[in-house]
DNA sequence: CGAAAATTTGACATGACTCAACTGGAGTGG
DNA sequence: CCACTCCAGTTGAGTCATGTCAAATTTTCG
């Protein structure tokens, strides 16, 4: 696992063996079952959590009491709720694991102490947030410019392994389509 | 103007007055007629801007031919295209002055030489580049689960200045409402 | 003042939603 | 291992929000 969160660390910045396994002391491995919940809306979200195996999603519950679901996180990507993290508010969201999840986590304040220990880490959090960025701004634009049909399809094309290991009316609230509608795109195909 | 960029960056992170200065040789100050492009589409983005006067927008033209405005930018935000700067890909935006505006500019090389010689400035700039990521998420809230009219009163509430200095057609683009509809939502207040 | 740009209006079209009912498969417990 | 339940997915009918297109009107600005 700290073979793992190197091989990511050093994509974006390179950092010395001792680098990293100073950095692994300031995480936390966690596992969560199937269903079980990383953060509960109204709490506060304290912690950024790698994703090492598994699969979560964050969503909120909306005021007809759907679902909907803002983002999913899969092995080697970040998940938190930056709102929260971020401005130390407590959590419109829940996050929850979909499958058998393994975390490493960071709180808050150990990561400030991370940035005090090994600047270089400073740079990499900027970075990783700046992609973060990029991809959030992609789905937005996603959002905004493409019917129902284009965003299923452009979803299916790119992360074709999601349409398996995520139920489709999870898709659905996902790209904020209701499950019958996607049901209806899918048989016209 | 470098008082202005002092007390900007000063929200963020502390810097002394030699900071700030040695900042200020890195940065370019640029300004740009109403209308004026800071950036066309086709262009590289080597650049951040600070916008010290003046309003901006960035919009791209969709295969219809339609300007399709993602951002604005006023006084003391940064502008840019994120995904050109980073990626270092040419940019499907154009950065366009809606006001006569003026900018502190800085290129990607610079902005490296910044962060060495200044290593808070790479804080700095995870720091801005988190806010900035809330901020896209709760916009990408509001298209998500808000009408038409919802989105129009929101911003029309939180920005109330917008709708006074920017064209009705382009608060419609930068909603994804057709200007006859916003029309339409106006009237029927 | 006049031309060009922005906004409004109205008629019509449609993508996508809601609601309710039905189908089929996956677990679960006895 | 069967019966039952429950949940995901599908279908269909009816509706509504919002878009498109074309024309009329108003505003802006050189």
């Amino acid at each position: 696992m700290k073979q793992q969160l190197s091989n990511y660390l050093n994509r974006y910045v390179s950092f010395t063996e001792t680098e990293v396994d100073l950095f692994y002391t300031y995480l936390t491995v966690k596992t969560f079952k199937k269903k079980e919940h990383l953060l509960k809306d109204g709490q506060h979200c304290r912690e950024k959590f790698f994703i090492t195996e598994g699969l979560v999603r964050s969503y909120k519950i909306d005021s007809k009491g759907q679902e909907k679901i803002a983002h999913f996180g899969i092995e080697n990507w970040w998940i938190t709720n930056m709102e929260s993290f971020v401005i130390d508010k407590p959590s419109l969201f829940y996050i929850q694991a979909l499958e058998p999840t393994t975390v490493l986590a960071i709180s808050k304040s150990k990561l400030e102490m991370a940035f005090e220990k090994i600047p270089k880490l400073e740079r990499l959090f900027r970075i990783i947030t700046e992609n973060m960025f990029v991809a959030i701004e992609r789905k937005n634009e996603l959002y905004m410019k493409y019917s129902s049909k284009d965003r299923y399809y452009n979803l299916v094309d790119h992360i074709p392994d999601f349409a398996q290991r995520v139920p489709q009316y999870m898709i659905a609230s996902y790209l904020d389509i209701s499950p019958e509608y996607l049901s209806e795109i899918r048989k016209n195909k």
